[in-house]
DNA sequence: TGCTATGGTAAGGACTTACTCACTTAACTG
DNA sequence: CAGTTAAGTGAGTAAGTCCTTACCATAGCA
């Protein structure tokens, strides 16, 4: 067999992956394998082919198939959510609500778009695993973000912008509508309403405004 | 129906089912593990044992596995939403929006429960089809009850009563927090938020009126 | 009582699965 | 360069997988 190396322009061509490099190649290959498939309807040999070695190469590097999904299901989902958190804290800070609302959907439309296979595979886990393993998992990944929100509804509705209502019913759904709509249209290939931004936008109106009209016409900022 | 056979005091348990018995106990022994573990995921051995019978009556009555799956999936999905509509209708007609969001939200978290396995199969089957079968199915599913929503959001923003918005995504947002709700706590077993009913409530309320406080009435600042 | 239609099964076949092992060879080191 | 390390593989294997075949058993009927 032609050993095919597809490392080209690196100033020393190598025919050969280090065992961190050949690691790291599998588990994203096998990212989106499980991310279309599920963890029982992919086959190592699938995963072998497509990432151009042997199977037996795989157990070269992961003790099992079992092994291999967890390893790169945790480098995937390590990265947080810390970064956005961030984001909106500086819009929470300055009382934008629109701003916070608007940007969080806006994250989370992007980061399905992108990372469409790691979302598909978090779902089959999330159907996959028992009661348990979910809440460590939903612990583990979004809980920053939802206390974030959590807080941030409290303060506003101490401070009489937001409307008294249980807080953490309302962070939950200043993410739902998000990530429902990037379900159906990211993953599962539905429909799309209007372009991201726009239903970001959308979105981010009918949370803090909802859809009935204002009884008496507002003081609208032109 | 054909009669079941004519039984004396000391009444025999029948011993077999009829084919149409014994099909429809298998589809729905099928759903509940289909949808705890996906199409690949679940064997015919394992539909066999929780069914009590061997494997090559599955065969007996279905001609493969997929039919199989084809029939569980379709004789639990032709159920429909048009109740549901004609109930949202009534309230429609009455122009009581609260009445028409709540029972909507209602509704869909009760179905959740009581149809997890179904549920979980039709989100695996989300997962597992490509675009175009999702959307036939989505079609086939859901549109009555999506048109419907479309529609009268539609005419209550001619009415005036509903602020100027795509009336498609209010009509998805309408629907779209009680199933990620459900989703959360009935498929996937995460933390609820409170009684359902509350949780029902609160998402109608904050659909319909939003997080922000209302305009705040001129207060005289003295 | 025997006949027939039908619900049901034991045994196994062709194929696939995750995983192993003896082995090859590229790449680094002194 | 020789020697060692470690990446990589061909050729399996045991344990499944879906599905078939040849057969049994019961119910209803004459």
């Amino acid at each position: 067999m032609k050993p095919k190396s597809v490392q080209g322009a690196s100033a020393r061509p190598r025919q050969r992956m280090t065992a961190a490099e050949r690691k790291a190649q599998i588990a994203d290959v096998a990212i989106a394998l499980f991310g279309r498939k599920g963890f029982s309807g992919t086959t190592t040999k699938a995963i072998a082919d497509a990432a151009g070695i042997s199977e037996a190469t795989i157990f070269k590097h992961f003790p099992s198939k079992t092994d291999l999904y967890a390893e790169a299901f945790r480098r995937r989902t390590e990265a947080g959510t810390e970064w956005l958190v961030e984001r909106l804290q500086e819009h929470a800070e300055r009382q934008d609500d629109m701003a916070v609302v608007r940007t969080l959907a806006e994250a989370i439309m992007f980061g399905f778009d992108r990372d469409r296979d790691l979302h598909r595979m978090l779902m089959y886990a999330w159907l996959g695993q028992d009661q348990d393993a979910n809440r460590r998992m939903e612990k583990q990944m979004n809980s920053p973000l939802f206390e974030f929100l959590a807080r941030y509804v409290a303060r506003r509705q101490a401070e009489g912008a937001f409307r008294a209502a249980n807080p953490r019913l309302m962070a939950y759904a200043l993410t739902a509508l998000a990530v429902g709509y990037a379900t159906r249209s990211k993953l599962y290939g539905l429909e799309t309403i209007d372009e991201d931004a726009t239903v970001a936008e959308g979105i981010a109106r009918l949370l803090l405004d909802g859809a009935r009209a204002a009884p008496p016409p507002p003081v609208d900022p032109g």
